[in-house]
DNA sequence: TTAAGTATTATGTGCATACATAATTACATG
DNA sequence: CATGTAATTATGTATGCACATAATACTTAA
């Protein structure tokens, strides 16, 4: 058979992702350079070049400048988590989104999370708790703290009324954050909120996001036993 | 001030994302199209193009043809998780790989695990436990059922030798998979190999991937308590 | 008025070319 | 032999151009 042209991208890729798979080019391996691979397969370099940097970016393959590309030898798979806006995650479900504050008062936040914000003893927090709710039912509790030096305008918005969630995204801007996902046992208070036995495993994943060097914001989601974070490889 | 010419991608990106960041261009709004931009830049539109297409992947832009762009309304963190190879994970923290199988049995699964390998009753499956050490401390227990067949040599291999993690990976190629993160409760088992008490809630990850319509392998990492999957936004 | 067809437009992609940059190899020099 | 330097090379990126494609806006016909 003759060598029909490849000449998409994602043609090149999937050429490509086949000869690995077939353990054509094995891993830790080699591959032909970007000129050769254009040549082969009749298209352009750039068109390869676009093909090789998303695997590599993928995690497929290794590329390094001059010394050229390699099968990754032992890829490390990057799980993409989405993590939506809750209201999302809960609609795109099909169910009805609820959400109901539970707690709202500005005061000292504990050792824990003022080191997760870096924040000094004297900035000032407002903490809120809260549950959201699928079909009227508990879906997650969310225990929050807002940096009010960052955006003093937290302090005058009814978060009874719209999610934190929500209000910050439209209203506080931020540079970059962290995420860090664990299992930790309910406490009390929010397992009475996720209406749940006290001594389930808990999936929390916590969320801490920074303007510059100022801290935003800092969330503690908890979610009940059962759920699942899913994604595909 | 004269507008310097912004004419690498990771410039364009950069002024686009500080004028999303201040508001120029607010959220849900549109921004100019390529050719404008380019012309603003100084530079080509396909470095525009590179540019705000790299956004759109990391879900801050949304894009669409002849509509035009505008900024995410609701950006959608992605998450990137990276799930490295256990050996390479423990030996990036500066510690001391083992690794020690506990039981081995080609036997019949349970219902649960069939169901995630979409699996025949007459499937031939090789059960595996084991235990990952970091500094000879237990690590993360793995349950890991392997499809004999998909793969017959898996049959023959020293798994008390070589971790099926490692195995697989270089000798069983998979075209895709699925993860899903939860918190689980310890197994009584699965607690005392990772020497701790029963009552901890496990951060488990169950991974199971495929060679086109044919299951390979089905894991189930259980971590002990206080483990974090850490990662920036 | 509505439906079908057409023009327009912004993004998506391919190509040829040029040059930049990092990393390696080869070489020259002490 | 060690060491610094220059040549080489594969990838990285910018550019100008062309054409493809999807989505919208507009026009025309029933």
């Amino acid at each position: 058979m003759s060598p029909a042209a490849v000449n998409s991208w994602q043609a090149v890729q999937e050429e490509v992702l086949r000869r690995i798979r077939v353990r054509a080019w094995k891993p830790g391996e080699m591959i032909p350079n970007e000129a050769e691979l254009a040549r082969e397969f009749g298209c352009a370099r750039a068109t390869v070049n676009r093909a090789l940097r998303t695997l590599a970016e993928a995690g497929v393959l290794d590329r390094k400048r001059r010394a050229g590309t390699r099968v990754t030898l032992q890829p490390i798979s990057k799980a993409i988590i989405d993590i939506p806006v809750i209201r999302r995650e809960i609609e795109d479900r099909n169910q009805r989104y609820g959400y109901a504050m539970t707690f709202r008062r500005i005061e000292p936040a504990p050792l824990s999370v003022r080191a997760r914000l870096r924040a000094a003893s004297d900035m000032r927090l407002l903490h809120l708790i809260a549950v959201h709710l699928a079909d009227a039912r508990p879906y997650v509790v969310e225990d929050r703290w807002i940096n009010l030096d960052a955006g003093p305008k937290a302090e005058q918005v009814d978060f009874s009324r719209i999610s934190a969630n929500e209000w910050l995204l439209a209203n506080a801007p931020y540079t970059h954050g962290d995420l860090s996902i664990s299992a930790e046992h309910l406490r009390a208070e929010e397992a009475e909120l996720l209406d749940i036995d006290a001594s389930g495993a808990a999936l929390t994943i916590t969320r801490t996001t920074w303007n510059g060097a100022q801290a935003v914001t800092t969330v503690r989601l908890s979610y009940p036993p059962g759920y699942r974070l899913n994604t595909a490889l």
